[in-house]
DNA sequence: ATTATCTATAGATCTATAGATAATGC
DNA sequence: ATTATCTATAGATCTATAGATAATGC
């Protein structure tokens, strides 16, 4: 945690004040894997990065797979909360509506747009199952939360798992957004929108959905 | 074209009758990089489930680049095919419908889910611009076909451009689905049926365009 | 003669470890 | 003395090229 001692870096620079070296790394990493995939990021390439030699990162990692472990496992971890704070608010359209804002938020403004990383092909490895089961907790409250706002007819058709799928899927476009553009809030408005209206919920109960959900942000 | 003659393999075996080695090694390549991603692939581990040796590769291919290439130029021409073929019909509602619904069986079907290459992050490279500005045409029908098929009140809050984006990742969830199920005919209804309800089209409006756009396949 | 393969290998990485060293803190 | 870095390097790749060779076709 604190920094202090320790040969210095040959290169003096810019680290921004204020962070540990781990999170340089991390940071770094982040920055890269989300650029150019995990494979083909190189330990030397993250440690120019961030002004040190290749080998200095093994005194903070014991390798490059530890670093995805940790950016993977600390980017769930947010819509995973609001999961928790929302999940028991009624009615189940304004809780969706609001975890899906939350999510959009988290994952415009994430640095890096660290969200690339969930579609990293390594991340189907088994090393990875802990991240996955944890991605899949959310899938699942998107599943129920869905169910419960859903018309009758839509659910005819349409299973809480398939629907969790779907649902968690269109909050990600913004993944696919941030390539091209920087998101607004008006992208998140549209997207959470998306996701009630892909439950058949009526244009009503979504206009009332985002006036309840910005209600609830206010006081939160 | 023709495979006749040349050095034998060294390993005598499995080749499926009336392929060429060119289709082999795509196949190949096509199964790794979805799994593992393009640049933990490499040219030895593509040789050896073809059975020829690594350097044999460079016989067909100019390097691992061709390949990659090749197979993401293959893969998004039947959706563009599709789009020629729906854009004119009317309703609107219908023609997404079944632009969506073949866009999913086609994903469905391909070897090695290779709608996955999409998502690699080697993909964002200039070497594939023009890979990714086909991928935009079909974003961007979808955005036509949306924008005639949607609601006013959707398209107040939601421009062509955006819908596109909304509805093409809606479709693609079929690539996530295939990582852990086959997916069958239902799926592929409900994602079809996904798109319009995102769009805002009525129950009623959704279940006209689910059976035509079955008479219209039946007639192809 | 032509073709499709093979063997061999150069040159360029890349990850991770071993051990030295330049700071601060006590 | 402790810490965080450094230098040096082993060992394991990986891509791509050069040139040889085992088939068929004429």
């Amino acid at each position: 945690m604190k920094a202090r001692p320790g040969r210095p870096r040959h290169a003096p620079e810019a680290a921004p004040a204020g962070t540990t070296a781990r999170e340089q790394i991390l940071d770094a990493a982040a920055a890269l894997f989300a650029e150019r995939g995990f494979a083909a990021t190189t330990t030397r390439l993250i440690a120019e990065r961030v002004g040190i030699r290749q080998a200095s990162l093994y005194y903070h990692f014991a390798g490059k797979d530890d670093l995805l472990i940790e950016l993977l496992t600390t980017s769930v971890r947010p819509s995973l909360d609001a999961v928790r704070r929302v999940e028991a608010l009624a009615p189940a359209a304004t809780a969706l509506y609001l975890l899906a804002l939350i999510d959009v938020e988290t994952l415009s403004r994430t640095p890096h747009n660290i969200g690339t990383l969930y579609l990293l092909p390594e991340v189907q490895h088994e090393r990875y199952d802990s991240f996955r089961a944890e991605r899949q907790e959310l899938q699942d409250a998107y599943g129920r939360l869905g169910a419960r706002a859903a018309s009758p007819e839509v659910l005819a058709g349409l299973s809480a798992p398939r629907l969790g799928e779907l649902l968690i899927q269109v909050t990600e476009v913004v993944i696919q957004l941030r390539r091209t553009r920087e998101p607004d809030s008006a992208d998140a408005q549209a997207i959470a929108a998306s996701c009630l209206r892909l439950c058949g919920c009526p244009p009503a109960t979504i206009e009332k959905a985002r006036t309840e959900a910005a209600e609830l942000l206010v006081h939160a």
